[in-house]
DNA sequence: TTGCTCCTCACGTCACGTGAGGTGGC
DNA sequence: TTGCTCCTCACGTCACGTGAGGTGGC
């Protein structure tokens, strides 16, 4: 029989961990003295604790490493929670590896511009939103910009503004020309639009549901609306260097409008992407030795 | 100005980490009211949050991203984290990349045998530690056993039982030769011993010094003390396929003799081991792509 | 006025580490 | 008797998630 501090020793663990194991009745010392508290433990349980701490290392929670204990656990069970298991450490690696990937790419640009200057991009998903737009072949970038400002005057007073979101423009041209966009500008709403709206002549709103997207890099543009390219810019290198391919309909969410008239808009570009397939993690596990 | 459920939404984050990123005053909204509590965030806190995200996404604390963002960071600093943050990542990649070799081990071995009989191979680091033993050239693997017995019997009534820790035997044999065993047995002490001890006209006990050692790997063998081959060949078989290198002096830690005559010992069996180079975490990386 | 949103506690997560303050064993 | 060892709370870790119970805003 050893006493706790002896058996820690043995196996190298602390006695803290023999202590934590006792209370959540992984391991039992084989005899407690309810005196003293003391506990005692004998040699032919250092086995059973060499099982727990390999079980441990492979990453098993303590819960299920209980449950393999307890029980003579069909083969079954146990391949079950392997296979589970390899998923996950799969799923992590891969994870890593990216990561990896993105702190190996920011430690370059240091050595090479000496600057930090990664743009902020994020992956997300996009719900379906209710719009009310007008679509149109705009003359240009400016003229977009026009219309974004008529409606943030007209339309807040037309309908009520609890129904009202962000402003947003869809780009619907594939090939840039600026002098011919044809887009989508709009309200994005909280709820289904009742009605088209007229807000002249020229232009009426049409109610419509923009489809929501699986993955969309975003981009957030501090700036003038007009000069959104800079950012796209950043935004496009970015996709690029991380192996994105841009898969849809580009667009602009409009946070925030000037406060002062020559003064800074908060813009979202969001650029819908996929992950072309490549190598999986278990393909590469195979040819991976550890230093 | 949005209120945290608008200001959330956009941003796809809970509203509990907007009031986290509050409380621990990494992103505190642009304005709160006093009277109700009420946060609101302006547009422009929208980039400061995502860099946020894509910082914690690399794996930085909370705490590391509220250090970049208060102060200007120099480049060296900056430099540091990240290589800093490179060499974690790719521990655990190299740690991912072990378990996932066992645990693929483990699910070929239910595959082929439909059995689950892996040994639970430990490997840590024993300290040095102070040994009082008889060396000598053994006639036999029973030979070792008797003087183990005789050990058990009589040093305890000579040296103070405090004094004692288990019975180890030490085997400088390379070759083994199971009629000519040289070895060490005798007693690990907690403490220096004082002198040598005579146990017989035959045997006196000198003490020594063991040396530590970095890496060992030890199997727990439980069973009658002159059959741990068996354990051996486990132990042998293990790390042959996990390609550990055999580099030192095998020892052998009695910690239970049997308690009835032809009863169960308990034996922890050492063998010292090393890791042989192959490829780095960083130079897998290269060739890895995500999913 | 009725929902909806926001607020502040406060506990839970996971596997222990780290004291504090007190007692048993040789 | 003096150290050394063991004991039981109980808080801390990290980054939030998840209610509970109550209130502001339109």
């Amino acid at each position: 029989m050893f006493r706790i501090g002896e058996f820690s020793r043995i196996a190298q663990v602390s006695g803290r961990l023999l202590r934590y194991y006792d209370e959540i009745g992984l391991l039992s010392p084989e005899f407690t003295d309810l005196q003293t508290g003391y506990r005692y433990y004998s040699a032919y349980q250092l086995p059973t604790l060499n099982r727990i701490l390999v079980l441990k290392e492979l990453g098993l929670s303590l819960d299920q490493i209980r449950r393999l204990l307890k029980e003579p656990t069909s083969t079954e069970e146990l391949r079950g929670m392997l296979a589970l298991r390899k998923a996950q450490i799969e799923q992590t690696l891969s994870g890593e590896m990216t990561r990896l990937h993105i702190v190996e790419a920011r430690l370059q640009q240091i050595e090479t511009h000496g600057q930090i200057q990664e743009p902020d991009v994020i992956i997300k998903t996009v719900p379906a939103q209710h719009f009310l737009s007008v679509r149109d072949t705009f003359a240009g970038v400016d003229s977009i910009r026009q219309l974004v400002q008529k409606m943030s005057r007209v339309v807040p007073s037309v309908i009520s503004p609890g129904l009202l979101n962000s402003i947003a423009i869809v780009i619907h041209s594939t090939l840039f020309d600026p002098d011919a966009i044809d887009a989508d500008v709009g309200y994005l709403l909280t709820a289904k639009a009742p009605k088209f709206i007229s807000l002249s002549e020229e232009y009426t709103l049409m109610p419509s549901e923009l489809p929501p997207i699986q993955t969309t890099a975003t981009l957030v543009h501090v700036g003038r609306i007009h000069e959104t390219h800079r950012t796209y810019g950043l935004l496009g290198t970015w996709l690029e260097q991380n192996q994105w391919q841009i898969s849809g309909t580009w667009r602009e969410v409009i946070m925030q409008l000037p406060v002062v008239p020559e003064g800074d808009a908060v813009i979202e570009l969001q650029i819908p992407v996929l992950k072309p397939n490549s190598h999986t993690a278990a393909s590469i596990a195979l040819d991976f030795d550890v230093t």
